[in-house]
DNA sequence: CAATTAAATGTTATTTTGACACGACTAATC
DNA sequence: GATTAGTCGTGTCAAAATAACATTTAATTG
């Protein structure tokens, strides 16, 4: 068979917009990029689709690089692909959006890229069109995250509901009502309460919950919903 | 400066997801492909990304090629992009979903690439990956639909109320209450009450409706709220 | 042991939803 | 011109979900 002649082959990259929470503040991690054009500026992290790759593949690959993780929520966001958007060469860059629970990353820490967690109202300008790529992926994030139970993704295995709740808050930028909040939640079936505290927050300290991954498996598509009971 | 030396370059193509609503079933627009590989078995409508082409612009120029319209809603949704999904050569498809108003559609009708409506039900095979595209693209309509008042642009300047009942049993495969629906559709303040009926389908007829372009716009991202109004 | 600080909890009014049935309108037919 | 047939259009009520609101409890600190 012959192949498609006559059209023009693309750089297809990858950018990943890494959302993380240290208990207080929803961040993004962004690197210092590493090589011209725009050295030094920030950016988000990407590279490119290799010749035998999946973009997922590559989108986790990029993500694994940075932060040492694996098995980490992602998921496919926009294509970003004006001919002009990178002054090299045209790259068309497929965004995905990354939530991760940022004490881990801690852990894995390396720091080849330069990277730093900046806090959503806090973020430099970045090159290229990766501001709009962000702005994106915060609305996306909205979405899904009212639907879908994403944002325990973003928490460590033990988590306490005032921490939930200020992850609410800052995705949504609103304030919640404690006692109005926590019934909703509760009445999500999703926790599991454990003994012991936190008490590094507050004096009397707040309880520890667990994810429960049965019914959160379950309910991952009826979170909450919409044109009562679609099916998704 | 230099190029990015080492990198695959690779095909990007479009493939758009066509959806069409008749005033009874809810379709999809596809066409038998023309060339090898998989000649003459049903497929998206798509196309190469050209090398000064944004890939909005080439899902709007593939659109129109096959359907003469222009300014039709459509909204990016995944990437396909596994190595092996076109044998021939390695391709990356941006879809789109496309919402049209099919009566506009037949009036602009081109039969140059064997074009056919099917609706959601009695789809046949199609080639490559397409049939998940398809999927995908059902899934999105459903979740933007639950959200945002888009399914009005598969409706003609002129529809009854239960034309559009009809539709949102379609795309969401639910028996709806006629009182029920028209009680919240009304509530939300997009409708225009005509003064005349569309008489084809009933001996009664039914009042026209025409949607309101002003609150339209206003209500876009407040069609329906979750998180109780957050702003997308 | 008093003061401080954040956590945990319950009630009520309002709004929204879901379930449910019948008369009205018109074209077609006899 | 009366009858029939078929869809359109509408209202009520009970249940559920939401929003607004303040006090008590637990633990540390001085």
């Amino acid at each position: 068979m012959t192949k498609y002649i006559k059209q023009t082959r693309i750089l297809v990259a990858v950018d990943c917009i890494i959302f993380g929470f240290d208990g207080f503040n929803l961040k993004l991690l962004l690197i210092k990029r590493g090589f011209e054009p725009e050295k030094n500026k920030w950016s988000l992290m990407g590279g490119f689709v290799q010749s035998d790759e999946k973009p997922e593949d590559a989108a986790s690959r990029v993500l694994k690089q940075l932060t040492g993780l694996k098995n980490v929520y992602m998921e496919q966001l926009l294509v970003f692909g004006e001919p002009e958007r990178d002054p090299i060469e045209r790259t068309v860059s497929i965004t995905y959006f990354a939530l991760i629970d940022i004490k881990k990353y801690e852990k894995q820490l390396s720091d080849d890229y330069r990277a730093e967690w900046f806090q959503l109202d806090r973020i430099p300008q970045l090159i290229f069109d990766h501001d709009k790529m962000v702005q994106h992926a915060k609305n996306r994030l909205r979405y899904k995250a009212a639907l879908h139970p994403i944002l325990f993704e973003l928490l460590p295995e033990k988590f306490t509901i005032p921490q939930i709740m200020t992850l609410y808050e800052q995705v949504y930028d609103v304030q919640l009502d404690k006692r109005n909040f926590t019934r909703k939640l509760r009445s999500t079936g999703l926790l599991i309460k454990q003994l012991d505290k936190d008490k590094e927050n507050s004096k009397k300290g707040a309880f520890y919950y667990k994810l429960d991954k049965t019914t959160y498996k379950e309910k991952f598509t009826k979170f909450l919903n919409f044109v009562s009971n679609p099916e998704y």
